[in-house]
DNA sequence: TCCCATGAGTTGGAGTTTCCAACTCGAACG
DNA sequence: CGTTCGAGTTGGAAACTCCAACTCATGGGA
């Protein structure tokens, strides 16, 4: 706990604050699925142009995104995914399992995973890198400055 | 897309309607972490009384969190999570992993996993059920409905 | 008996975000 | 000359969030 507020300090809670405002995943998911483009975006996602204006400067600031001027007159500008960008993917990827487990009757989008030559379907699980195990089978009460009690 | 207005169909943004509320992700971390309790919540996410109110019956209309009385005179209610919330713990394992990862030095909270007498630190990857590699290395071009172009 | 504490909320009003439609700006197209 | 494209801005209304204070029923202590 946060010694005076007892506000718990938490890597979700950080997470939160990056990824949690309104539009910034569904941007992410965009630029996954390859969508650099402001209009693009517009159009996928259904969000405001002047709200994705600025998710796109706050994940910019954040490092999640890099802005490239591809056209010099008139100036254009796309948005790719940094490296940490990529790293949501887990995020997004537990989101789209989640919804297709509890919120649809079909799988909108189907991922394929491998080698190029030899894809499958992509059917996404959490594990844990240590046992090889589902992380949500024989999960225990955490430890550490966070933990509860 | 979703032929009138172009907005991708799509089990994230679906997710994100029931998951994406400010303070819902953190309301089910408290669950998970075995806190019950409407005050208690209050204290360990710092989400404002009325607001941690509203949240609790949403997530408890979408069959996520379960009320329970559990004292009758005064009336006393616990929130507890239903199977469905269980199900959230992906997403917020990997919220958490992804926290670790980029916005924090140190590691607040460590899960244990495996048997109750051998545990070990969790450490969550998300990888393909089919073939066991992690789903972020040989992700491809998802197909659907709700797929790019 | 009076006063305080506990726990799960509700209320009113202020402050902050989000939404929406319309507008801009420079260059290319016809 | 008028239109389109693409990446934004702008102003104002609507919605959401925050905060402190209040409620309501009961139990405990002085």
């Amino acid at each position: 706990m946060n010694a005076d507020t007892g506000v718990r300090p938490c890597s979700i809670a950080r997470s939160m604050e990056v990824l949690g405002q309104r539009w910034s995943l569904l941007v992410l998911r965009e630029l996954l699925f390859e969508n650099h483009r402001f209009d693009a975006i517009v159009k996928a996602t259904g969000a405001p142009r002047d709200i994705l204006a600025t998710r796109l400067r706050t994940l910019e600031a954040n490092g999640l995104v890099e802005r490239r001027r591809y056209q010099d007159r008139p100036p254009r500008f796309a948005y790719h995914l940094t490296a940490r960008g990529w790293d949501t993917a887990e995020v997004l990827l537990s989101l789209m399992a989640f919804g297709d487990r509890h919120l649809s009757d079909e799988r909108p989008v189907t991922w394929q995973h491998g080698q190029p030559d030899h894809p499958h379907p992509l059917d996404p699980v959490l594990t844990c890198r240590t046992c090889g195990e589902p992380a949500t089978e024989g999960l225990h009460e955490p430890t550490g400055p966070g933990a509860p009690r």
